[in-house]
DNA sequence: CGTCGAATTGATGTCATTCAACTACAGTGG
DNA sequence: CCACTGTAGTTGAATGACATCAATTCGACG
C-alpha cells in the first residue's frame, strides 16, 4: 500500500530508498468501507489523505440538507481539509469513501519533517497547493460562466475514468445540479 | 499615499518606523483614473497591488465577452493575480479601476525582502493566503447552495460600503446574475 | 428472489435570462 | 449653459434552464 504512495513520490520529486523510509514511518495506512466518514463537520481537521486504492470525497452539507461535493479523491489523489488543518479552526467539510479505500494518512508532523527528509519537497507541496486554489478557482468561473451542460462535459473530459465509476447523483452534486438534470443532460447529449 | 498602507501594517503586526521607511522603498505610488487597465488577461502577473484610495476589480471574460467579477478591492485591499504571478505564467484576469484609485504596487522582490525587514510578515502574508483561499471557498459554496437573493443579502451584509459606491451591474456580475435580475430582486425586497 | 437505492421519465413550477422599451442622469462638446 | 449622447437602471413579456414532485424502471446485492 505504501509502495502506491512511493511511487507517486518518485514521479514528482528526486528521492531515495532511506528517505522513503524515513516517509513510510510517518505514514498510517487505513482501509475504509464504502460509506464510512473519515471527518465530520466542526471537527478539526488533523490530517491529510492520500488515496492509494478506492475513492473518497469531501462535501459540505447546506441548511436544506443537501450535500455539495468540494472534491473526489481516487487513486494518487491527496484529499483534507487543509484550512481547518492550518487554522486549527472546526471545519465544515464531510470526507468519506465512495468506494472501499485503501489510504495513508500523514499529520502535523509529517508536514514539517517532509522538508527536512527531502528539500524537494517543498516544491512540490507549494506546487499542490497551487493546484487545489487554481481548481477552485476554476470551478469558481464555470458556475459563472457555463451552463451545467458544459460543466458536465468538461467534468467527464478532465476526468473520465472517475465519470464511470462514481454514482451519477454524486456527479450532479459536483456539478451543482439535481440527479434528474444531470440524467436528461446525458439523454439529449447522447442523441448528439 | 504610503501613510494609508504604514497603518495598515502597524494594525497587522509590530513594526518601527525605519522598518517602514525600508518596506516604503520597495512601493511604487501610482494612480489610475476610472477605467484605466492595470493587467491584461494573457499578460504575466508581476505585482501585487494595494489600494489606498478608490477601488479596483479583478475580472474574466468569457467566450460570450460576459464579464464576471472575481474580486472588489477598496481601500486597504490587497488585489492581484498571484496564481500568475508564482508560476510565471499568462493570467485569466483583468484588473482594472472601479472609480479614480490610488494604490501602491509591489513586486516580487517586496516577498522576498518583506520577511527580511520584519519577520513577523511572514504570518501575516500566510494569513492572507489563507484568507483569499477562504473567500473563494465561500463563494464557490455558495453558489452551488444560495439562491441569487440569498447572495445578495449576503453580499451587502458583508460589504455594506462597497454596495452603496459600486454599480449595480458590478454587483449583479460579482453574484452571477444579469442587472436585470439584481434590480427585481432589490425591488422584490423594498416590498419586504 | 426480493428489496432498496439509483436512474429515468413525465408533468409542472420557479427562477433567472433575454430582448426590448423607456427613464434618469452624467459626461461631452458646442 | 444647453443640447446631445451614452450608460445605468427599471420594467414588461416571452423564453429558457433547471428544480420539484411523482411514478416507474433498472440494477446491485443480501
Amino acid at each position: 500500500m505504501f509502495e502506491v504512495f512511493a511511487t507517486y513520490l518518485k514521479s514528482k520529486i528526486e528521492i531515495s530508498d532511506p528517505q522513503l523510509r524515513e516517509i513510510e514511518a510517518l505514514c498510517k495506512p487505513h482501509r475504509a468501507e464504502k460509506g464510512e466518514v473519515l471527518l465530520k463537520v466542526n471537527e478539526i481537521c488533523k490530517a491529510v489523505f492520500f488515496v492509494t486504492h478506492g475513492c473518497l470525497r469531501s462535501y459540505v452539507v447546506d441548511k436544506k440538507k443537501r450535500e455539495h461535493i468540494i472534491q473526489f479523491a481516487p487513486e494518487n489523489w491527496w484529499i483534507s481539509e487543509r484550512l481547518s488543518m492550518m487554522s486549527k479552526e472546526p471545519g465544515m467539510y464531510f470526507i468519506d469513501a465512495v468506494e472501499d479505500t485503501d489510504y495513508l494518512s500523514m499529520e502535523e508532523d509529517f508536514f514539517q519533517k517532509l522538508p527536512e527528509i527531502v528539500p524537494a519537497s517543498k516544491a512540490m507541496n507549494d506546487r499542490l497547493q497551487l493546484n487545489s486554489f487554481r481548481a477552485f478557482r476554476k470551478r469558481l468561473i464555470s458556475l459563472l460562466s457555463d451552463t451545467a451542460e458544459d460543466r458536465y462535459l468538461n467534468f467527464i473530459q478532465t476526468h473520465p475514468s472517475l465519470a464511470l465509476r462514481i454514482p451519477q447523483k454524486m456527479i450532479a452534486s459536483y456539478l451543482g445540479i439535481t440527479p434528474e438534470s444531470l440524467s436528461r443532460i446525458r439523454k439529449s447529449l447522447s442523441h448528439q
